[in-house]
DNA sequence: AAATCCCCCAACCGCAGACAT
DNA sequence: CATGTCTGCGGTTGGGGGATT
């Protein structure tokens, strides 16, 4: 019995409420409410995750056991991450995408806070927008391992046959797959892509690594696996592509790359995929083809960019949405508890603002800045996000604080994200000099963009952000008015220049003074990568990292890490805001490719 | 301003493995 | 061993909403 009505949902355009089959309890379809997550949080934290089939039957709740246990895992339950995903997690994504296929939950557990269903989508809608733009899905330098299978082709059509596979192998899987890895051939993806049309866009699978000695893959990166996920991590030691070793073996560049520029600026400088910091520091001639980040940002951003990050009443310094996380780690996330704000004039920005000062004074100034609240005990929205961080926020709201419902009291019969703004939490409250110096230092760095912005919040982070980790933003950001006028220019072209150009070295070299007392964060960090690394496997060559020999933290090797990075922008350097503001100024010195430079997808 | 397009993502579905009976 | 139930996974759908026309 399939009932149809009452409030708005999914599946047809209305509610359903669908009967269990059984006992004629209707239950019920579409989106969930704030009230049904509350009753389903509080079932869980009475009873604990499982039997999702008696939530129904104990609470009364008009929803199948499927769509409890989903509602949860994906929106409810603790440590939840929401946003966009952050550079590192991006190119996880798509390191793990190439080793596993569209194994979603797999990924997801590398991806802490992180749904598969997340990833999914993640992944589809960056497949839809590359094969758009005929790209291909993954960086020359990644061979998907999945499709140096003898039938690749076959992938999509026997899907569960493959799923079977790996269940039965799910412990061999990743090793077999290093070991498939060793073959350096480099597929065009489509073939092994179910959401894939056959006709792709995408370029004829050229090996474009046919020798396998001059190309360079992540996949038997054991440090460098911790390195893409947290490319300022200080691991220098047992990383496989040390700068002398991609020096003796560059990857040469696609031969029908879709990313050369129709400049022939093949490998301009910006390097929106961010290098592991051995190959940042590889400043050579190596053409070291760098993958971007996932191009909206860069390829769209009249379009995309603005969809997503602006309100169209918002001045574009929406330097919002990333709550930043401790790298992977759902314990450190607990440090690393921050809080945004956005004195805007914007309804965004005002329902952030009273989100974020609803306790406050409202004394913030007139200047556009997020700042951070440490909080611990806001812990649960740096985990689940604001609802401002969504595209498809509908204020008003406060936190998404308050829509997960085990942090929350509210009982309203809304869609679960309309909640209204009950506080459950007193957040980010100014209350000292070091706060508002975290806002003021973020404020300072507003203007920023995507992937390597991460990486400079990162550099940020290790350097002296410990629990005030700055949240983490996707967005290009533009200079807030009254701050950065000399930056303004922030388009896709520039972003780069423009990134550097706000990020003020001093502050944070200075800031690295106090890595002693951040070791312990660092230590965690690593340890997060050992278990990614462990969990992937990747290690299994040379146990290296299994054993922690990679994860060792000094001091040394971490400001080394972070001036090394600052070495390659100083903050005073033209070169970079030359490459970026000339765009037929090719830097020579370091050839990535970015995408930004690609007339046609820009 | 309205219509249309397009993208994102929440939530659904079916399938299959794991487990219990 | 067969059957039923629960759970997890991956594919797909379609509404919401911003962007474009």
């Amino acid at each position: 019995m399939i009932l149809y009505g009452g409030g708005a949902g999914k599946d047809g355009g209305s509610t359903n409420h669908i009967s269990d089959g059984g006992g004629g309890v209707v239950l019920k379809k579409g989106p969930w409410t704030a009230a049904e997550d509350e009753i389903l949080a509080a079932y869980v934290r009475e009873n604990g995750e499982g039997n999702w089939n008696a939530v129904q039957k104990n609470t009364g709740l008009a929803r199948c056991g499927k769509s409890c246990r989903l509602r949860w895992a994906n929106h409810l339950r603790p440590n939840l991450k929401k946003g966009s995903f952050t550079g590192d997690e991006e190119r996880l994504i798509i390191q793990l995408h190439a080793q596993l296929g569209n194994k979603w939950a797999r990924m997801a557990a590398q991806l802490p806070g992180r749904t598969d269903n997340e990833i999914k989508n993640y992944w589809n809608t960056r497949l839809k927008r590359l094969q758009r733009q005929g790209l291909p899905l993954y960086p020359p330098d990644i061979i998907p391992n999945h499709q140096l299978h003898p039938h690749p082709h076959h992938h999509q059509h026997h899907h569960h046959q493959h799923n079977h596979h790996q269940h039965q192998q799910h412990h061999q899987h990743q090793h077999q797959h290093q070991h498939h890895q060793h073959q350096q051939m480099y597929f065009q993806p489509q073939s092994s892509q179910p959401n894939t049309p056959s006709s792709s866009p995408l370029p004829s699978p050229t090996p474009v690594n046919a020798n396998p000695s001059s190309s360079f893959t992540f996949h038997t990166t054991n440090a460098s696996t911790a390195n893409l996920l947290h490319p300022l991590s200080p691991h220098t030691p047992n990383t496989p592509q040390t700068p002398s070793q991609l020096s003796s073996t560059p990857p040469p560049p696609p031969l029908s790359s879709p990313l050369s520029s129709p400049r022939n600026n093949q490998y301009p400088t910006l390097p929106l995929f961010a290098l592991p910091r051995s190959q940042i520091n590889n400043n050579n001639n190596n053409a070291n083809f760098t993958f971007p980040r996932p191009p909206p940002l860069l390829q769209q951003p009249s379009t995309l960019l603005a969809k997503r990050y602006n309100n169209a009443n918002a001045p574009p310094f929406n330097c919002i949405n990333r709550v930043s996380t401790a790298p992977f780690s759902p314990v450190s996330r607990d440090s690393y508890t921050s809080f945004l704000t956005l004195p805007f004039s914007s309804p965004t920005a005002q329902t952030a603002q009273t989100a974020t000062y609803h306790n406050s004074n409202n004394n913030y100034s007139s200047s556009p800045s997020f700042s951070l609240n440490p909080s611990p005990s806001s812990y649960p929205t740096a985990t689940s996000s604001p609802s401002f961080l969504h595209s498809h926020y509908t204020p008003p709201s406060s936190t998404s604080f308050q829509t997960n419902p085990v942090y929350s009291n509210m009982k309203q019969e809304l869609p679960s994200n309309q909640v209204s703004q009950v506080n459950s939490f007193n957040v980010n409250n100014f209350t000292n000099d070091n706060e508002k110096q975290n806002s003021v230092s973020i404020h300072r760095r507003s203007i920023s963009c995507s992937l390597l912005e991460d990486v400079l919040e990162e550099a940020e982070a290790l350097a002296g952000g410990g629990g005030d980790r700055p949240p983490k933003r996707r967005q290009l950001t533009a200079s807030p008015p009254n701050h950065h006028n000399s930056n303004n220019n922030n388009n896709n072209d520039n972003f780069f220049s423009v990134s550097f150009g706000q990020y003020d070295s001093s502050e944070n070299l200075c800031s690295l003074q106090d890595l002693k007392s951040k070791e312990e964060e660092y230590l965690q960090m690593n340890t997060m990568q050992e278990d990614i690394a462990k969990l992937l496997d990747w290690g299994s060559d040379s146990g290296e990292i299994s054993n922690g020999q990679s994860s060792v933290v000094t001091d040394d090797n971490l400001v080394l890490d972070v001036h090394q990075f600052a070495s390659l922008f100083p903050a005073n350097s033209t070169a970079p805001a030359t490459a970026t503001n000339d765009e037929h100024n090719n830097n020579n010195n370091n050839n990535n490719c970015s995408w930004d430079d690609l007339h046609g997808i820009s």
